[in-house]
DNA sequence: ACCAGATATTGTAAAATTAACACTTATTGT
DNA sequence: ACAATAAGTGTTAATTTTACAATATCTGGT
């Protein structure tokens, strides 16, 4: 015999922080809301768990809906679950993060019926955000902050070959202060994560960088050590 | 007009790793549990969340009910959503751990009647655990070693007033790891978070050591900073 | 008073890492 | 050829980390 328990029955949400880098910038996307509460405000892709998925899953499936990308690794970083929340009811919120490499076109489906629009939005020019969607971001900004130092999530966020200038960049952008060049290049190169491609840039009106790609086999070697530029 | 949200109704607990040192080892607070399912198990003290209160209350409650203890700092780190974690249906739970400071007594209040029993367990001597809660203690243990190079959590676990040594082998149980005294000492004392009370040690048989309390008015200057040991 | 047993306390030198700092090279466009 | 722009590169000093062992202090027992 199995007892059922006594229950309160409540809502469960996801809601993703999409990074991505573009033209020098960390950006995020975010959509238009189109619907009460909140209507015409922007906020984080988010939508309900539905019964038959996880969290994890649920997350990939909002990202897929959004920008049609799949496979992508996220990571959950923190619930939300403050009383008042959601002007609704109790609804709480499991937070996650993906990097993306943003394409050309930037990868954004037609939007869904939940939103107007979707849009990549530079991170020091955020709009006032809908529900706790600013608390969720900040915090969420502090993850990569930290995790930026450990893990090579910053890759991600690079097309497959990239300079070591444009490497340097992502991590300026995301830790908010500058670099030293030599020192950068130095102690990146020597973690042995990075497989010279004896390829240069294209395209630019100047000395063309050489490309490097992220060798994965090498990853491992990172793990757990502290980065500090 | 509020639209009433389309509603997927799930339930939602939370599970709590209690840590607390006792004896030179690094413990949990598990209960025995005297209900179905996995009546007679052993399991993470946790509860569903009521209609009133925040996360944030719902593990400070648990920890109540089960201890007695309050105000104490809880920190949540992962919430476990996998479809079938839990036989009876859809619930979700969020973990929180905790760093107790165990009295002679270990301040265990009488059992709820949701558990028969409830014991301070060596973490190197768990039993099988109920429902997914091995894996929701790896990762709280993953997290406080991690937690423990970077902000002063240690201290929660010992008595006011205690010594280098004390604080050194708290160190070494939750890193899984022996460390070297001259170089452990000078790195901790360097942070000037100690402060030394000019008491000595009471009741051994041999050398009494200095007592220190920690002095949380430093307490800033250790945050971020990587403690390697 | 002395000794044995147990733990506390202390310093130094080598190695590794980090931090600070500026000039030369390569390429493009005029 | 030259101006403009970013790529690429080494050395030194400072700091941090690591490795390592002898002496001091206290208790309890004789």
């Amino acid at each position: 015999m199995i007892e059922v328990l006594p229950q309160f029955n409540s809502t469960f949400s996801i809601d993703c922080i999409l990074f991505g880098f573009d033209e020098g910038e960390l950006k995020i996307l975010l959509i238009e809301r189109n619907e009460e509460p909140f209507k015409d405000w922007w906020a984080l892709p988010g939508n309900l768990v539905s019964e038959n998925e996880s969290l994890d899953q649920s997350a990939s499936r909002i990202l897929h809906e959004l920008t049609g990308i799949e496979n992508v690794y996220m990571e959950q970083f923190y619930t939300f679950g403050d009383i008042g929340r959601h002007p609704q009811g109790r609804i709480i919120s499991v937070a996650y993060y993906a990097m993306l490499r943003l394409g050309g076109d930037k990868a954004l489906k037609p939007i869904s019926n939940y939103a107007k629009q979707a849009h990549w939005i530079n991170v020091k020019e955020l709009p006032k955000l809908a529900f706790d969607h600013q608390k969720i971001f900040d915090q969420g900004l502090e993850k990569i902050k930290r995790r930026i130092k450990h893990q090579p999530i910053a890759f991600e966020l690079l097309p497959e070959k990239f300079t070591l200038t444009q490497l340097q960049n992502v991590y300026e952008v995301i830790l908010g202060k500058k670099l030293d060049k030599r020192n950068f290049r130095k102690k990146m190169l020597s973690f042995n994560v990075l497989k010279d491609l004896n390829e240069k840039q294209k395209g630019v009106s100047f000395r063309a960088a050489t490309l490097y790609r992220f060798d994965k086999r090498k990853y491992g070697k990172l793990f757990g050590k502290e980065i500090s530029f």
